[in-house]
DNA sequence: CATGAATGAGGGTTCATTCAT
DNA sequence: TATGAATGAACCCTCATTCAT
């Protein structure tokens, strides 16, 4: 449909201001002019500024979570490290691929407004679930050690998020993506240590 | 002196503020409304509303930088994985003493424009740097296994992030803190494996 | 154009404005009101109110040129001192014409700034030269006594503008331009003696 | 008195910034920095900032008005010429002595407000009245030809204004401000002509 | 559907003046 | 007398939104 159309350009050049000057720097006329319509035209496809950008977040949301399988543990599916890691690659693979979307989630909307707020934080609590259950059930499996599930999977959103946000705000082309999903796994499952040290308490005479 | 105990006055009441609503949602009228002063009154304290906002994170800034101590590698110093401990736990007490301080950094600082984002750039980048220089110096002795410092670092601030994010936007007291700094000490050193598999390319069949 | 109509509006209502009270006293408000256009349809027209008055002053520097002609000094031409009067009469009966742009002009362009102040500086000293010429050329050709020609034209531009600034501050139809012309040029022609005096230092025993 | 003193000071500072920005640009900040007072203490001397312009103009015009005597007709006087010549010679040594306040003068006092243009108003006139005298007497003495008084006086003060400008605002040292009096006499006496025309109406088939 | 002129609430900032010390 | 912190009315300008064409 054409009017469907329209709506896809400007969605288009506002993601692209957007993502490069915030939500409250971005003006109704910066977006009007990139994407060559009359200011009354704008308000035909959308009811408010605001509204483009929830059309753009949740759109994101949307198809990252479309990317998201949950874990299968039936027997005969794949390991359930390997169907986290095709989840992970997917979802990387995504936001690697539409850098201004990923900046405007990494940068933009969040501290936005409360709504925002609570929308991203729906979402990260799902993501969070999801992670979380994965790792109990690994305990369960006897493969991961026993954690606070919950900290450690915003643990790892934490680390994925940082990354992302370093590897898009330099302009350089990911150089091997591939390397940089490897070493984050590695961190993620080893951590840094290279051999568990013998007794657990090695920092320091802990009580605890 | 008067004027300096006054000016911190607004400071307060404008973190208060902007931590609640962000820095564009924030009127100067807000700020003076709630610090009691006049419009004038604000103006004799600060060039604008947004040094103020400069203020408050430099100021954050530079008390986070006072409590990051070098990791000192003479003999007779602590252990340096101690040493990191110590750094992470005055800055983590800091952050979660100072809650609004911490939400406007981690909530509303970032994005807010160019400048802002350099400033924040710069400092996680000194930050990255220092953890990467202990990652390195744990790799040199045999303590830390072979990895991208750089990734790794950065890996490691976006989960201490994160983590405190959550911390900070429940409003309940952190019932442990110790706890939970021992869960993010345990998965940075150990990650998520109770034990290291005994061959390397255990997920999937991968080429690398 | 309707657009242009719009804005010629505006114009005409801030020349009133601003011919009675001035730069400085001239408010937004004052304009938008006496224009009965909205705030913000002022910002439409127009960039600063300082723009405003700009282009009244341009407008009315280039009326005032288009009525300049240079001194024709072919053979033919009608004579230098008739082609200089011309260009008074256009200039006066302009200016005499709009009062208000006058009256801004004479009155509360002067002094506004060192912008605007170089900018009359530059059109004065145009006219100075522009008159200047004729001077030097009267004197080649015998007509005109020996004078210091940029001091002379000056002289004639601030006699002419004081008088216009009484023709104007007084609310009165000029009674008789003509005759104010003819006073006018009476006075540039032959000064205000009755015969030249025999001998020169008729004053007093001037050693120079 | 010291009283006396201080107000001075700041009367003479505030001329140097209101000859420079002019009324509406200089800040009572601006006056009180550069006489190094607080700002409690301006008040103390001054009841407004319109007041301290006010008392610098009405101290100047009371200045020129000394310097300017009646011309006296008593047989044994001075020729009145002489006397108009002294008159201007005395004036016009002040004005440019005293080049800031000349600049108010001729700047920035004209058409700052009506109460200001009023009191111009009645020093020009008083001024033109009495050049009007005298030119009546010299009309009746045979020395002066028949014309406008009024407009013939406005004519010369214009013309001296507008030299004065020129001269202050170049910030040249007047190289010979004798020569400058001269031609400025001549040019008001003699007019430009070298020779007056045999007939009258020279310039064109006037009918007058 | 499309346009773009019009709107006006609201924002940040300035500055002459006051007043408690 | 001298101070300078405090005041708040007023200013210019922006911008999301509306609406007549």
């Amino acid at each position: 449909m054409l009017k469907e159309k329209r709506r896809e350009q400007v969605l288009l050049r506002a993601t692209e201001i957007f993502s490069e000057k915030g939500y409250y720097s971005t003006n109704v006329s910066d977006i009007i002019e990139k994407a060559g319509i009359a200011r009354g035209t704008f308000y035909l496809y959308f009811q408010s500024k605001r509204q483009v950008f929830d059309s753009i977040i949740d759109t994101l949301l949307k198809e990252i979570d479309l990317r998201l399988k949950p874990i299968a543990l039936e027997p005969g599916s794949p390991p359930p490290l390997e169907q986290l890691q095709e989840n992970a690659t997917r979802v990387l693979t995504y936001l690697l691929d539409n850098r201004q979307l990923t900046q405007i989630l990494l940068q933009h909307a969040e501290g936005l407004d409360q709504e925002c707020d609570e929308k991203l934080d729906g979402f990260y609590q799902k993501l969070a679930d999801m992670i979380g259950s994965s790792l109990k059930h690994g305990i369960t499996m006897g493969l991961v050690r026993q954690c606070n599930t919950r900290l450690t999977a915003y643990s790892i959103i934490g680390l994925v998020k940082e990354v992302i946000r370093q590897l898009i705000s330099s302009d350089e082309d990911i150089a091997d993506l591939d390397e940089v999903g490897e070493e984050l796994l590695k961190f993620g499952l080893l951590g840094v240590l290279l051999t568990v040290p013998p007794h657990y308490r090695w920092i320091k005479g802990e009580s605890k």
